[in-house]
DNA sequence: CCAAATAAAATTGTTGACAATCCTGTTTTT
DNA sequence: AAAAACAGGATTGTCAACAATTTTATTTGG
């Protein structure tokens, strides 16, 4: 019950009240969004939590009104469940979907480089070298959370490169969904699961000679090896328990 | 002013109030979606149109709160755009973004009709060969509107067999948009603009024949037909205008 | 003791009144 | 006369009380 809450970060704005002055009206909303998001994605909130609204608004210092519409917002994005009259939960993605999140990441991220082959220059080719390399300092210094972040950036900021905004939207949802899957299927054993850096070097490489097909290629290799490092065979770790009785 | 109100059909319900008796909870709000759904990929509220909440909400005779809701799925499915304190427009799909659908469907199809090849079976064959024919009844009896639809679904339907569900997600949203950009760039000299049956019944063939390679080369031919059955060369098109004033 | 029925509590859903913001036409100022 | 300032109405945004539903706890009957 409790464990909603405490597992939040406190706000220091909660004992106010909820009738607090604020800057302009949408930020406050934003920046629920954000901590709740945030918080899922670090598994702080858990695959299968109950988010109860009192708490939740109150907690933050809103109203149950706002609350529920950014629980609405979150639902959106596929981070939450919501059902019509018990409530929202966190998302648990089960095998299938993971494996059909990374298979349309493929097919969208294989044409997004695709695209992007063509249009892009010298310049953009030199931003993503660039972020490669901080992505690449980060994983020697050990950050991975922060290196994690920088390699979802890449492909990210690849897809504003391609300029297909409708492209552009749905990698987005898939990116924000891929934590998610990863902390939940992360397969123990393994070596910290992450973007690989010399695959992001390649395509990059693969980019600046305007070889597209290679581009594509090693896109989708990379891709396969990522979805490799987790463990998708049918039911047999623990945390699949919570996957089929979350309902 | 008045012409939103005027432009939809009328709700046989809405002197009532209210407060009428409803079957169950959400029945009303997907009836409300829906229709105006249907009102706006039929152009009978044209892009750009302004949507207010309490004529549309008397219209249906629905509270504003609930209209509210629907307004924002609406803009959640890309048909209407909201803006913070400045309502809902009816969406105007650019040319560009229109482009980028295509280029979507290309990829989305591309990737879903290669699926579908190797886990279909005659069952499902039979299925797509019925639809088909179903398909080309309706374009010989020119009832042109039906024929558009069957041949929409048959892509759903195809996204389906393939069992992808986040593709099958986002196939749906872009099937949707279509209409929306068909009827906004739809080139008057070309002739009834929609699928051509020929094309959907390739597909079958090759899926029923294994080729995975001819069946994406297949769609994304057919799709590139399709685009080029519209008017999406740079603004010199009367809807343009409406396009270009419209925030 | 278990199961179904029932009562109480907790939780989500809805609404109408109120507040904030934007739009339009008018007046005032330069 | 053009631009700025203002006023009024129209429109969207918010909230707190109320209603409906689900969940949990308790009782009752087999």
């Amino acid at each position: 019950m409790t464990a909603t809450r405490s597992s939040l970060p406190p706000n220091t704005d909660a004992a106010d009240g909820p009738a607090r002055k604020r800057g302009r009206l949408g930020q406050q909303e934003d920046e629920v969004f954000e901590r709740i998001q945030q918080a899922i994605l670090d598994h702080r909130l858990p695959p299968g939590t109950k988010l109860k609204e009192v708490p939740l608004a109150e907690t933050f210092g809103v109203t149950r009104g706002l609350l529920r519409k950014v629980l609405t917002r979150l639902a959106h994005a596929r981070l939450v469940d919501q059902r019509p009259n018990r409530g929202a939960k966190v998302a648990s993605p089960s095998i299938s979907e993971s494996r059909d999140l990374f298979a349309a990441r493929r097919a969208i991220e294989g044409a997004i480089v695709d695209i992007a082959c063509r249009r892009i220059g010298a310049r953009q080719i030199r931003t993503l070298r660039k972020m490669i390399e901080r992505e690449q300092q980060a994983y020697r210094k050990d950050e991975v959370r922060a290196g994690l972040k920088l390699s979802i950036d890449f492909h990210r900021v690849l897809a504003e490169m391609a300029g297909n905004t409708v492209l552009a939207g749905f990698l987005d949802e898939l990116l924000t969904r891929t934590p998610l899957v990863i902390l939940a299927y992360k397969d123990t054993r393994a070596t910290a699961t992450g973007c690989d850096c010399e695959d992001h070097g390649a395509i990059a490489d693969a980019l600046e000679a305007g070889d597209a097909d290679a581009a594509v290629q090693i896109m989708q290799k990379h891709l396969e090896e990522l979805e490799g490092q987790l463990n998708l065979r049918e039911e047999d770790s623990t945390t699949d328990l919570s996957a089929i009785f979350s309902r």
